[in-house]
DNA sequence: ATGGTAGCCTCGCTA
């Protein structure tokens, strides 16, 4: 079962691209981030037409997560609990059954970015990572597997990005934000692709701007978060970033893993 | 040297 993560920068602008990579890494699960289209306006035959069930929280503009299925999705649950006030459309989650393979309950997240730190927006993206270990250890209770999916705007480590020193104050690597997706390693996840790939300085996003890309100016913020349950299943990850050099691609690449059935 | 680019949907905000 292999279950991958893609934060596609809008799926209408990005929707020929985004198809092509279906085709080719034929996912079973696919966690989409970053639509930027209210749900009634997200492309939806064209995933079907390519075998995958929808699961979609849109939102106006900005935001906006898609689960897309090969199998059976049960248990839909739009947004993470716990502020009934945000209404940013960052989380949808629903359990995943393939024929004659084991249930995954999978996660599509879209953390916010947070910045410039000391600001409203740093604040919210700490309380949003609360809520997601809040999330975390609910589902750990039901001793079932999982993964949580997306863009976590975190650098885990100094080993994920091109450059730690330029990188110090920005939200993405503040000291803070380290901290709380540490955390959430500690509740006993694991990190798909750094379990299965040893290398430092692989990254899955660069910014369009300054040829961040041909200079190889990248980070690691897309992952994949795995239960126990999940990570005795893992047989392998990676990220396809050979996407990134597609035309008009998305300044995020997709992530994946592997699961046994 | 505080730049640079992309998307949305108005010309500013978010990333």
């Amino acid at each position: 079962m292999k279950i991958a993560t893609y934060n596609v920068n809008s799926v209408k602008a990005r929707l020929e691209g985004v198809l092509t990579w279906f085709r080719e890494a034929q996912p079973d699960v696919a966690c989409l981030q970053e639509i930027k289209c209210e749900t009634p306006a997200f492309p939806r035959a064209a995933f079907e037409d390519l075998g995958y069930n929808c699961a979609v929280l849109g939102q106006k503009t900005y935001n906006g997560v898609a689960l897309l299925s090969k199998h059976p999705m049960e248990d839909i649950q739009d947004g993470l609990p716990g502020d009934d006030a945000d209404v940013q459309a960052r989380y949808v989650e629903a359990t995943v059954t393939p024929k004659g393979a084991r249930a995954v309950r999978v996660g599509a997240l879209y953390l916010p970015n947070g910045n410039p730190p000391n600001t409203e927006k740093f604040a919210y993206k700490l309380a949003w990572m609360e809520r997601l270990y809040a999330r975390a250890k609910v589902l750990l209770a039901t001793e079932e597997a999982f993964a949580l999916c997306g863009d976590y705007n975190v650098i885990p480590t100094a080993e994920d990005v091109w450059d730690e020193k330029a990188m110090a104050e920005d939200a993405l690597a503040r000291p803070e934000s380290r901290r709380a997706f540490r955390k959430l390693l500690h509740l006993g996840l694991t990190d798909a692709f750094r379990n299965c790939d040893p290398r430092g300085h692989q990254y899955t996003f660069w910014d369009y701007q300054a040829g961040a890309y041909q200079k190889g100016h990248g980070f690691r913020i897309d992952h994949i978060l795995l239960s126990p349950q999940a990570a005795d299943r893992l047989t392998g990850a990676g990220i396809d970033a050979h996407v990134r050099a597609w035309e008009k691609p998305s300044d995020h690449v997709p992530v994946w893993c592997t699961l046994k059935p």
